[in-house]
DNA sequence: CTTAATTAAGATAAGTTTATCCTAATTAAA
DNA sequence: TTTAATTAGGATAAACTTATCTTAATTAAG
């Protein structure tokens, strides 16, 4: 559904808001070993949130990733699979058509669109701290 | 959302499907001319279809592709979408863990299960006669 | 100012998916 | 039985995704 780089995407922000909630800034490192994915490749997943200013990073000693605490709830989760997958997600042809287009459908259409519209609705109306709060409490997981 | 490995497996079955109907088998040529795939590629996916029983293939002179017209109403997008991208699509976390599972779900299980599951029973529900239907009166289209 | 810690970024490699090419096997028709 | 048409299948290549490695840039602390 989503692409690994997608996924390393998600859970790390995950892990950044819960910490970020608790005053902490968390490294590629730490955060790699938390949601148990390639450190590097996380880390690049990363730079590229950063860029899109979805979460913040401080360089040098002391330094890491962190979330503004009053932004933390209004982080969509459809920021972050736009900016790594970008919306063909939303917008793609289930079939593979060059354009999803009301006026040349594909034989898919109008069951696909139903089913992609669900997942942008669910993506627009999930936010990192609700997320976030389900792991605090031990509820869900990022690993394994 | 699908491989084009799996789109190269649906759009090819709904243009035999429609075929079939009318009696006539097709060539890896036709069909990839009528959906605009690439040949060899696309071949190699019928092949795939052919050997988990979802559409017949005769070789030899006046060969091709088809499918038995009694069984064109009864073949589930499912059945296409499983033998080739397998069941990964139905079954795996949304987030990457290794499984999905009840008793250690990722944060976004709950609400990405129901998503999975409405994309599951649209693919079981829906047939490769109906498809074929709606390309054959010029409703809907299999390609640009 | 120097040092150590840390993110940014580019180069490279490995792995997977997508695509092409060539030959073998099969079969209907002449 | 020969021929031409056709699918099957293996080998290879190209493209894309995923992953690693190395170096540069930045910054807090001493
Ligand atoms: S045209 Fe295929 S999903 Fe809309
Ligand atoms: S555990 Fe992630 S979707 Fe079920």
């Amino acid at each position: 559904m989503f692409s690994k780089a997608c996924e390393y995407g998600i859970r790390p922000s995950i892990f950044i808001a819960k910490n970020s909630r608790e005053g902490r800034r968390v490294s590629p490192k730490e955060i790699s070993a938390e949601i148990n994915s390639p450190q590097a490749f996380t880390a690049k997943i990363l730079q590229a949130l950063v860029r899109n200013q979805i979460i913040n990073s401080v360089k040098g000693a002391y330094g890491g990733f962190e979330i503004n605490k009053d932004e933390i709830a209004s982080i969509k989760l459809s920021q972050i699979v736009e900016a790594i997958d970008g919306k063909k997600i939303y917008s793609g042809c289930g079939l593979g058509l060059e354009k999803c287009n009301e006026n040349h459908p594909c034989p898919l259409h109008d069951k696909f669109k139903l089913i992609r519209n669900e997942l942008k609705t669910m993506l627009e109306n999930t936010n990192l701290e609700e997320l976030a709060l389900d792991i605090k409490t031990g509820m869900t997981f990022l690993k394994t």
